[in-house]
DNA sequence: CCCGCTATTGGACAGTTGCGCAATAGGGTG
DNA sequence: CACCCTATTGCGCAACTGTCCAATAGCGGG
């Protein structure tokens, strides 16, 4: 295959490992099918990644801080407070049988025994928390919200979407997307003081 | 080994299974180390059960099991409404390196991979959110509480403590069980049409 | 006491996994 | 052009997986 450069090939590498994980899920995904997915060798791999868990972690990572990312910017152009939380539980929601939230699943699952994935999904998930709550201090600023913990708030929202994002996505059946997102805009109507409504999707 | 009723062996199985779930996760646990846990051959496992996705539905389903049964229990002795509610936030959230919703955790992400797994850990979740509406629809009759949807607002104090315990027990460090406890009573509290501080854990 | 039922053994099987290593090839520099 | 550095190959290795099956052993009933 044409000859790259570290930083290139070890894209590559986590691109592939993604496409993968897309398919099979983060869990399953081998060395031999990032390689294949590639059009490689296995054994350039090892040659970029001491261990398969760093090839994971680092796919991990990716997918979940470019989330976070693309959030962050769809927040910026958001024109109001109201508009700008509508905006965060869409992009947040899990689409259909949402592979990346299923990669959320695997992390959590494993954190515990795996302290680097530990760690990555401890400082991601803070970084969506602290979005969320710089989301709503500015509406409270302003007027648009009234909140008087915006910290606890956030968190509730936030694990309030995990929670129901949990089921449409493990069960299936049980809660479907649209009962998620109903439920999860009157929450945050109450969160934030705003009449019933108020943030229905359509 | 001694011979044992099948039964007694179908439980030792189930046994060893949580045992070595406990220390390696439920997606690590396989065959062998489930027969040596147990001091047996790993042939013996298979001549009680199909696969091993059983094995491991069934453990799943002996904790889970057991802890719904013994809330159910928990909720028939509380007294009014709010001890009922506040009985049941107590008893489903985890407490400290909870081993139990770990378990949860590992389930929700393998249920992807598992079909008895999923079923299995899907029905237990629905009887979970059954009892709370079963409670709130109580409250609301005798005019305790006032809530326009029992069913929504069960999943959503569910999917809240689901989403908050996550953060307790996967990451440790972010959100403690205090917080934890406290955001759910005040979400419940205004689920339920209470006043701010009547389910507050002391 | 013996016999039959079945719990239990222990290994075979075909597949998979992560990893390492000697050999190769390709591109940039002299 | 030739040379060297290193990206890349491709296979071997040992360990592990779930599943299956013929052989064995132990208990209860006749």
């Amino acid at each position: 295959m044409a000859r790259m450069t570290p930083q290139d090939r070890r894209e590559a590498i986590v691109d592939a490992a993604l496409a993968v994980a897309r398919r099979k899920g983060l869990a399953a995904t081998t060395v031999r099918d990032v390689a294949a997915e590639m059009g490689t060798s296995s054994g350039l791999i090892h040659h970029y990644f001491d261990s398969m868990d760093e090839v994971l972690a680092a796919a991990f990572e990716r997918v979940a801080g470019e989330d976070l990312r693309q959030t962050e910017i769809l927040l910026d152009q958001a024109g109001g407070p109201h508009e700008l939380i509508r905006a965060f539980l869409a992009s947040y929601a899990p689409v259909g049988d949402d592979w990346a939230f299923q990669l959320w699943l695997d992390a959590w699952a494993e954190a515990a025994r795996r302290p680097v994935l530990r760690e990555a999904s401890s400082r991601l998930n803070l970084a969506w928390a602290a979005l969320l709550e710089r989301a709503i201090r500015a509406g409270v600023r302003d007027g648009t919200f009234s909140c008087s913990d915006p910290t606890a708030a956030a968190w509730r929202i936030l694990s309030l979407i995990d929670g129901l994002a949990l089921q449409v996505v493990a069960h299936q059946t049980i809660v479907d997307r649209r009962d998620m997102l109903q439920w999860a805009a009157t929450a945050a109507e109450r969160e934030l003081g705003l009449p019933a409504g108020d943030l229905a999707v359509t």
